[in-house]
DNA sequence: TGTACATCAGTGAACGCGCGTTCACTGATGTAC
DNA sequence: TGTACATCAGTGAACGCGCGTTCACTGATGTAC
């Protein structure tokens, strides 16, 4: 509860940090300010020194949630060796420690949905971060093989898809099965655009 | 405003339809007693004649915007000709149409993440249906390819991945260009599996 | 370097509002005789 | 078939609550002299 300059900038970076987790855990609509200031360790009449609304909160908070988890899964799957290509950003991305993180994982398979029901600049950010993903896995497809952005955009619905699935299905023998196919899928694909380069 | 009990009956009707509706076209939380009940054309108060409660509501209208968007994509598309095999299932669950009208269409592409965060019940009634649709897809693939299961639960996540995906994206051309590339990708990975054969 | 003072990060009471839920009531329905 | 009455679908006022937002205030910060 200091008062200078880089305590108040130290309190931002932490009710984002909050915000970007509470986001990806229960959706962009569970963000209330009361709630969100106890766990940046503030009070409530604070937040309008740091943002002018809980709807501009929302939308920095989800840039920042995006931002947070690009490669996501890499931070989410820190144990795993440096993923290396299509198949080793695929096999982090769909890793079961991806799905039971979603607070620290990618938030476009979090908040597709709700960035779709959400006010057009919210929408907006959703869209450009999407667009990045496309682009990597484009990228990272064309290093290997000889894919076009099809390929990359198809390969980009299926990652986001099953991670989402595999999230509401509570069995958890049936949710690796989910990403299992899915991963497996993927890869079997990169595969065949290699064998056709 | 009828008081006999097929009025009841017609009520209830009424209010779960409606209730359907709103979830698939704004989110399971932004569903409200009041604003649903005056959308039925009755008052709140008479809400708990026909539920217990909010979160009782909750997992009905689920379980009912499945029912509804189930094949939703024959509903949302009813001018095409009727699909048939997997192709014609495919060109209408990712077609603009569907797209457009998430209130009639599959519940599972609008409510994927929201059920993933909600109450294990609700959860519950996602993943059954999530199982229906694999298994409704893989019945489709097998009619016309040598297809396993894992085929089906990959094509399922690209099919809903694809139109929540497009869903957020505001530009059309870059939207249909989404669902088109999905959808191109599913039929190739059908009709190499009819080559398979 | 030391003092005086304007700035401003954070506090906590207060606001109006809409929420889910309860309940005493009204009047049409449908049944018992 | 006609009347008396219990049932019950729907009404609308009222409840406690948490929400987003405002604001007068406090006291540490950091600057001007």
């Amino acid at each position: 509860m200091g008062h200078s300059q880089a305590d108040k900038a130290a309190s931002r970076a932490r009710i984002l940090a909050e915000a970007s987790a509470q986001i990806r855990k229960h959706g962009l609509e569970s963000l209330s300010v009361g709630a969100l200031m106890r766990k940046a360790g503030l009070t409530h009449g604070g937040f309008y020194g740091h943002f002018a609304s809980r709807s501009d909160l929302l939308a920095q908070a989800l840039e920042r949630a995006l931002v947070d988890g690009e490669g996501g899964a890499r931070t989410a799957a820190q144990r795993e060796v440096r993923p290396v290509g299509v198949a080793g950003f695929v096999r982090s991305y769909l890793s079961r420690t991806h799905r039971d993180a979603p607070e620290t994982g990618c938030a476009i398979a979090a908040l597709v949905g709700d960035a779709g029901r959400a006010e057009p600049a919210a929408r907006a950010v959703m869209a450009a971060h999407i667009e990045g993903m496309i682009a990597g896995v484009g990228r990272n497809l064309a290093e290997t093989a000889a894919a076009n952005e099809a390929d990359a955009i198809a390969a980009v619905c299926t990652m986001v898809g099953a991670l989402a699935i595999s999230r509401t299905i509570a069995d958890p023998k049936r949710s690796d099965a989910i990403l299992r196919a899915a991963r497996d899928h993927l890869i079997a694909m990169a595969e065949a655009s290699v064998r056709a380069h």
